[in-house]
Formats: C-alpha cells, structure tokens, sequence
DNA sequence: CAGATTGGCTAGCGGTGCTAGAGTTCTGGT
DNA sequence: ACCAGAACTCTAGCACCGCTAGCCAATCTG
C-alpha cells in the first residue's frame, strides 16, 4: 500500500509542478510563451507525461486559472475588509479588481480572456471563482435596489472588465484610468 | 501609363479580395480556421503574396477590424436616429452595440479583442472607430453631467464591451442578458 | 535584341499541439 | 525466485502554423 501512496504523492506532486510552471512562465513571458515543450523541459519529464495529467494544454491554462482566482478572492476580500462604508468599499474592490488585472495579465487572462472551458454561474463553478464573486455581490448588496442582486453583480462585473480589458489591449486613454473608475462606481454606488 | 495603371488595379483588387476572404472565413468558421494558407487559396495565389500585400497575418486582420467597424458605426448610427428620447437613444444604441458583437462575433473579436494593432483614441485612429465611438458619445452626451464626455463615453463603453464579452466566453448567464443591459442603460442614462 | 526589373512561385525553416508505439521498470501470482 | 503482465515514460513523428529565401518566367528599358 505504501508504494502506491508514495506513487500518487509523487504523481500530485508532478501534477502541482505542471501547474506553477505554467504559471510562473505565463507571468514572466505571457501566455504565448507557455508551449508543451517548455513547460515539459520546466519539469524535467518529456511532453507526453502533460498528457497524462491534463486533456491537453487548455486544462492546464484551466487548472492556472482556477488557482489564480483565488487569488483574486483573497484580494477582493481584503480590499471589502478594510473599507468603512458601503459606498468606499465599492470603490475599494474596483480599485483592487482593476489592480490585480493590471498587476497580474496573464493570470487575469486565463480567468477570464482565454476562451479556456472555465464554467462560471453553473453549478461546477471552481469555488475560487464563486467566492471572488460573492465578495462583489456582498459589496454592492447596500445598492442594488430592486434590482436582482445576482444580475446587478455581472453588471457591474463587466463594467470592471471592459475596463481592464479595454484598456490593456490600448483601446483606452491610460491616463484617464482611475476618473473611469470613479465614473463607473459613481453609477453603481449610489442608493435610489 | 495606362498599363501601369491596370496592374495597380488590379493589385487593390486584389488586396480587396484578401481582406473580404479573410473575413468571409473568420465569420464562417472562427478566426482559427483563417491561416495564410487558405487565404491564399481562397483567393488562388499562393501564399508569399499575402506578405506582398500584408506585413503579416496581423496586418490583415487590422485590415478587417477597420472595415468591420464601418459596419459597426453604421448600426450604431441608425440606432441613435431610430430614437425618440435620449434615454431611449442610450437603450437603443446598447442594444444594437450587443447585437452587433453577437451577430458577428469574429469581426467584433478583431475590431477589440483580439491584441492587433489598432490604435485607439491617438491621431492615427481609423475614421471608422472614431465614427462609432462618436455615435456613443453625442447619444449619451445629455446625461455625461460634470464628468468629461469623452471618459464618461469610454466607461459605458466599458460596461457594453465587458457585458458582450463575458456572456460570449459563457462567464455570464445568458438569459439575464437583456436585464444586464438595462441595469447598464439605467445607471448611466439618468440625469444627476 | 540584350539586360535589368518585376512579380509570383516552389520549397523549406523553425516552431506549434498532440500521439503512436517502443522500451523500461515495477507488481503480484506461482 | 521467477516471470507474465501491468504501469509508466520515452523517442520519434504527424499535421499544421506563420513566414521567407531563392529561383524562374514575364515584362519593361535602352
């Protein structure tokens, strides 16, 4: 029994490696840069070995992604504790969500850009995911009015990620980043 | 001269060709199925002559967002005269931006996504980016208040690009689409 | 008509994600 | 203790990608 244990510690281990490789080199290089290759020299096995981990490189940039969001939920998190009141929390978490995104691309990307089968709003979604969610949802609860606080959250949700994306990819004045910020949780965070 | 004259028609022609193949197949099949070499079949040259007209690849997909987003400033453009109020105008001109994304996906992908090389918001933008944009931006001039029009124009923008994207990469539910439209439209077309 | 220029072609380079099949190591029953 | 079979990893290679060097035929120039 206790070589099949050692065996499947070292597989997860191997598994883990994969997985902070992937990271590591997306975030120093981009995504571009993550190739079977490199990311099989990382680890020091050859190519075929990824294959019996993930279905192919898009469950590796998925498993990356999973990580990642939580991350981002840590983040969120911290930024929603340490607001005073409603209405800075939310400026608060954009600020961080907007943070983040600039801070971290790829894995901002892997999130949420890559078309990489990340099921969101379903009942599979990575609890990492839901979590960073949820700490939206709580933040803009006080303002939601009659709206469904669900719907509300993507609303504002996307307005964030226009944001970032736009902006990343040059299609937005860079120096006016943080006045659209302001706009976009003045229109949120505001009661009635 | 006259022969000279037929060869660079011809030549615009067929640079024509290139740009209305690329696009045909990129809205036919996704911008994956477009690789040089069946562009250059489609247009039955091989392929060295794509870079006689193009830089790259690249090149030519800038090429197609430039004219996709003539299209896109004419939807939005009728939108906005179809109006009869301005807040109705703002509903409108939201719900056409995200038929337009859903209606022509890959055209919409390389007018923004996609990390081509359209320069926005500087000198060289193309006329037909800046049309559109301006289409967005007298619609929602009424209720810009103190804020700057151009970055209040940008964050609404923000939200209907973030909106389109995050329901096409399945992160958002898609039958709250029309009510995440409104809550968009509600928030930013009120006055004070 | 000879030579220079143009323009399109074939062929190929170095890369990608992924996989078939060989070879090696380990496991468990006799 | 041995050996058949299972489990695992590797080498080698497939089909494709964007892109380009260098050849060859047609055209233009003097």
């Amino acid at each position: 029994m206790s070589i099949q244990a050692r065996r499947e510690r070292e597989r997860a281990e191997r598994e883990r490696a994969i997985i902070a490789a992937a990271r590591e080199l997306a975030e120093a290089e981009g995504w571009d840069a993550v190739t079977t290759r490199r990311l099989a020299a990382e680890i020091e096995y050859s190519q075929p070995v990824l294959y019996s981990h993930f279905k192919g490189k898009d469950a590796i940039m998925a498993a990356v992604a999973v990580e990642g969001s939580g991350d981002l939920a840590v983040e969120l998190a911290a930024a929603r504790a340490a607001a005073t009141d409603p209405r800075q929390a939310v400026a608060g978490i954009a600020t961080a969500y907007a943070d983040f995104a600039e801070r971290r691309p790829a894995l901002y990307d892997a999130i949420f850009n890559l078309p990489v089968a990340l099921s969101f709003a379903s009942q599979d979604t990575p609890v990492e995911l839901a979590r960073a969610f949820a700490e939206l949802a709580e933040t803009l609860r006080p303002f939601a009015g009659d709206d469904d606080l669900e719907t509300f959250t993507e609303t504002f949700w996307s307005g964030l990620h226009g944001l970032v994306t736009l902006m990343r990819n040059g299609r937005l004045r860079r120096e006016e980043h943080e006045r659209r910020l302001a706009i976009l949780v003045d229109r949120f965070a505001r009661l009635g």
